[in-house]
DNA sequence: TGTACATCAGTGAACGCGCGTTCACTGATGTAC
DNA sequence: TGTACATCAGTGAACGCGCGTTCACTGATGTAC
């Protein structure tokens, strides 16, 4: 049953991606070794020959969610500017999606509490997405870097609360006034 | 062993207590029945002559630390207006508080994805700071309730961002920002 | 008011199940000659 | 280049454990007379 180095690794990064994803859809706690293993099409015995522990998967998939959703980010701003990302991140497709795309909104409160790999997986994402909105680095005007963090918090708060809410026309609302606010400031 | 009205109404709130604080301190998937019981006091095969199922109890939860937290932003509102109630809420204190008081923030992620009692119950939460932090229903000036609205996001984000992040700096960063941002505003 | 019985809050054992992790085994790949 | 052997990716069974839920049992409380 031995695969070649190529083979060998494409299965640890479809494991990753399958990891990524699950979480995301039904989140940290419901990705198991078993149901991860099982969506890249594999039994759950072979995990170890890839993996110390399941810790260093959570934290693996964190940080290839954070750069997938970055990635998205840099497209929106390249193709439509500031404006086109903060729209295409508070869209409803985004809120709807069967697999959401940003690892903060889908599951930050848990990243707050997992192993330190994890949450420093998910630091680099958002100094990323700070950095991204912002375009200046810590060094530079004062006030538009503070805006930048404010309008992450923003962002990624109003997705979480509009997928919590029950009342669609809430939902709705929330990241409307999202859009508004971080369009107008 | 059987106990007396009272008594009997007196253990179920503990249960509910305990499953509140419980699962701002770790997280909905953490607070198990046996986990919960025993913070009670009580052994885990007592906890169905109070309630239907787990489901139940997450719901009930929820709703109460929800009227926890909101108590703590009215008595701030009281005292010292909106700003205190902003101060309060994106402060160090209650970043690291061992018990953390916003459920919103403490558990986000996971009750978008929880069974639809306790998302009701976390929606009403929603709507009550909004109405909080905004002072207008929803008939009032659009622009300030669209304000409130993204305000209740940012306050919820930055909080939930704060946790996350391994740097302090960053950490104490993201909270400065959201404040100053909402205090302009 | 006092007694006899029914109710039921809480205990602790048990259920079937899924968890993370380990391991003996397999057979194809990689390596040494 | 061809052969013989060592390596190791993946399988599937097994481990001890904690989960939500059920249940027979206990004894104090509530109720009917």
């Amino acid at each position: 049953m031995r695969k070649s180095k190529e083979a060998t690794a494409q299965t640890r990064e479809s494991v990753v991606q399958a990891a990524a994803d699950l979480i995301r859809e039904r989140g940290l706690s419901e990705a198991s070794l078993a149901n991860v293993m099982a969506r890249a099409g594999l039994t759950h015995g072979g995990f170890y020959r890839h993996f110390r522990n399941r810790d260093q998967l959570l934290a693996e998939a964190l940080a290839l969610s954070g750069r997938g959703s970055l990635d998205l980010v840099y497209d929106s701003l390249r193709a439509g500017g500031r404006s086109q990302a903060v729209v295409g991140y508070l869209s409803k497709a985004h809120r709807d999606a069967a697999t959401p795309t940003c690892p903060l909104a889908a599951v930050g409160s848990e990243t707050a509490r997992a192993n330190p790999e994890a949450r420093a997986a998910a630091t680099k994402t958002v100094r990323e997405l700070i950095d991204a909105l912002g375009g200046e680095p810590a060094d530079a005007a004062l006030t538009s870097r503070s805006a930048a963090v404010a309008g992450v918090a923003t962002m990624v708060g109003a997705l979480t609360l509009s997928r919590i809410v029950t009342d669609p026309a809430l939902s709705d609302e929330i990241l409307a006034a999202a859009r508004r606010h971080l369009l107008a400031g």
